[in-house]
DNA sequence: CTAATAGTGTCTATTAGACAGTATGTT
DNA sequence: AACATACTGTCTAATAGACACTATTAG
C-alpha cells in the first residue's frame, strides 16, 4: 500500500479500465409561428427543434441533433454551451441536463456515452444565419396509451418516428421509451427528442421555464398558445389567466394591428410565484 | 471521402479525441426504524442511505457512495445493477438515473465522469450481511432558504455537510447546488446525496415509487410515516388517507401487539391511480 | 382505566373547470 | 356591421386543510 495520497496518485495506472468517449447532444427547442391566410386570425404556433444534416459518416445525409465530443479538458456542462454558441451565436441560453444514454452500440464507430441537454430559446432572438446544414423542424405529435407518433417538418422534408411507451416499474407513472420506427434520424436521437418533449411538458407546469422561449414583451394570448402547443391541448382562458397571473406583470405596451381587439403586453415577473 | 459507411468505419480513428473513464455512483435509499422506550409509542423512522468506507486512495478512510467503473463492454444501466448486486445480494431493485456529474477535477486520479443513480429498497428485504466497510446512515436535514445542513449518523459516526442553494436561472424554481462544507465524504458525493433526496421528495408526490421502500404488507400509519420522513413534515391523517386511498388495497391481515389499537395491513394496488 | 395510535365525519377554504358575457380593434 | 380575439364575472365541481370525534388494543 501507499504512504499517502500523493504517492498513490503518482503510481496510479489510469488505464486499468479501457477508456471511452463521451458526447453531448442538444435538443434545442423553440416556438415558431406561421401566419394564417385570414388576416383576422392570429398566427398558428408550433413547437420546433433544430436539426443538423450529417455530411459525413456515420449516418451520412441523415438528420441529427447538434452535438459533439466532450474534450478531456472541458467540464461536462461546458460542452453543450460550446456547441450552442457554434450553432446559434447566442450565449446565455437556458440549458438543462436531460439524460445520459449509454447503450453499448449506440454509435457504430466505437463506445460512446452521450449526455443530452435541453436548450430553450426564443427563435426570434437568433440572428437567422444558421450554421449550414442546420434547419428548424416543426414538431407535431399524436399520442396514445402505448405509443407516440412524432412528425417533424421543416417545410421541405418530413421526418416521422414512433416511440413506444412501457411502464418501467409497476410502482411508477413514468415510462420507458423505445424507438419503434425511425428511418431518418441518426443515432438514438428519436429517444432524446421524445424524452425532452416529455420533460418540457412536465416542467412547464411547475417551473417558469416557458419564459425562456418568450420575447421580453408578450401578449397573454401568445403565452397561452405556447402552453397549448407544448401541452398539445387547448386551455380555458380564465383558468390560464388565473394560473399565470402572478408570474407576469402588465406593461404599458399594447399589440395592435391584428384585425381584432389589441392585447396588452406583459413581461415576466421574477420571484417564486 | 469514403464510399460507404463500412469503409468509413474501417478507417475511423477512434483516438482522435482523448478518451476518459466513467463511473456510476449509487444513492441507495431506504427507511430504518428505531424502537422507542415507551412501549406504546410507535417506532421512529429515518430515511437512511448506504455508505462505504474507502480502504484505499484516493480519499482513503472517507465514506462514499457505492460505485465503480463502467466497463467498456457494459451498458450504462447495467453498471449500477452490477454494483447493487455486489453490495446487497438483491436483484430487481428500483433504479433510476439521477444526474451525470462531470467537472474536470472531481476525481484526483484522472478525468472521470460519473452518472449517479437512485436506488430504493425496503431495508428489511436485505439479508443483513452487508459488504464489509458498508454501513447504513440515518439522514436528518435542516433546510433554510439558502442552504441545507445534512447529518448522517450510523450510530457510531456522524457526518455533516452543508449544501448551498442558488436559483439557477431567473426563470426556474430549480436550484443549483454547491457543497459549502464537507469534511468526511469523498468526491462530490454530498451533491449526489442531496440531489437524490430532492428528487425523491418531488417524485414521491406524483409517482408510486414509495412502495419500493415498503414491505409487501404495511399499515397506513407506517406508510404515512415514510412520507413524513421523506418530506420532512407532518401530514394530516384524513388528507393522507384520501390521497393514498386508490393506490392501496386492504388485506385481511392486521398488525397487533403495539400497545394500542391494531392497524389493518394494506398492499400496493397496481394501476395508474 | 389510560395512553397511544387507528380510523372516520364533516365543515371550510382554496383551486380548477365551464360557460357566458362584454370589450375593442381592423377591414 | 362583422369577425376575431381580448378579457372578465360567476357558478359549480373537485380537492385540500383543519379539527373533532369514535374505536380499539396492551398493560
Amino acid at each position: 500500500m501507499y504512504k499517502n495520497e500523493e504517492e498513490f496518485l503518482a503510481a496510479y495506472d489510469s488505464n486499468a479500465f479501457e477508456k471511452l468517449s463521451m458526447t453531448t447532444d442538444i435538443l434545442l427547442l423553440s416556438v415558431s409561428t406561421k401566419a394564417e391566410e385570414n388576416y383576422r386570425k392570429s398566427s398558428k404556433k408550433y413547437m420546433s427543434i433544430l436539426l443538423v444534416k450529417r455530411d459525413d459518416y456515420p449516418f451520412k445525409d441523415k438528420w441529427c441533433l447538434p452535438g459533439g465530443f466532450l474534450d478531456i479538458h472541458e467540464d461536462l456542462e461546458d460542452c453543450p454551451k460550446r456547441i450552442l454558441a457554434r450553432e446559434t451565436n447566442l450565449h446565455n441560453i437556458y440549458l438543462e441536463q436531460l439524460y445520459t444514454f449509454g447503450s453499448i452500440n449506440r454509435d457504430p464507430r466505437m463506445r460512446v456515452v452521450s449526455t443530452s441537454y435541453i436548450a430553450l430559446v426564443d427563435k426570434n432572438k437568433l440572428q437567422e444565419k444558421l450554421h449550414k446544414n442546420a434547419s428548424w423542424f416543426n414538431v407535431t405529435y399524436f399520442e396514445s396509451e402505448k405509443d407516440v407518433l412524432v412528425i417533424l417538418d421543416n417545410g421541405k422534408e418530413q421526418i416521422k418516428f414512433t416511440i413506444g411507451k412501457t411502464l418501467k416499474e409497476q410502482t411508477t407513472d413514468r415510462y420507458k421509451f423505445t424507438v419503434l420506427e425511425n428511418d431518418s434520424l441518426a443515432f438514438d436521437h428519436p429517444l432524446v427528442i421524445w424524452s425532452g418533449i416529455e420533460r418540457l411538458k412536465n416542467k412547464i407546469g411547475y417551473t417558469h421555464i416557458v419564459f425562456n422561449m418568450m420575447p421580453k414583451y408578450f401578449a397573454l394570448g401568445d403565452l397561452q398558445q405556447v402552453y397549448e402547443v407544448i401541452l398539445n391541448k387547448k386551455l380555458l382562458d380564465p383558468a390560464f389567466r388565473r394560473m399565470i397571473a402572478d408570474k407576469v406583470e402588465k406593461t404599458e405596451y399594447v399589440k395592435t394591428g391584428e384585425g381584432h381587439r389589441p392585447s396588452v403586453l406583459y413581461k415576466y415577473k421574477k420571484g417564486k410565484n
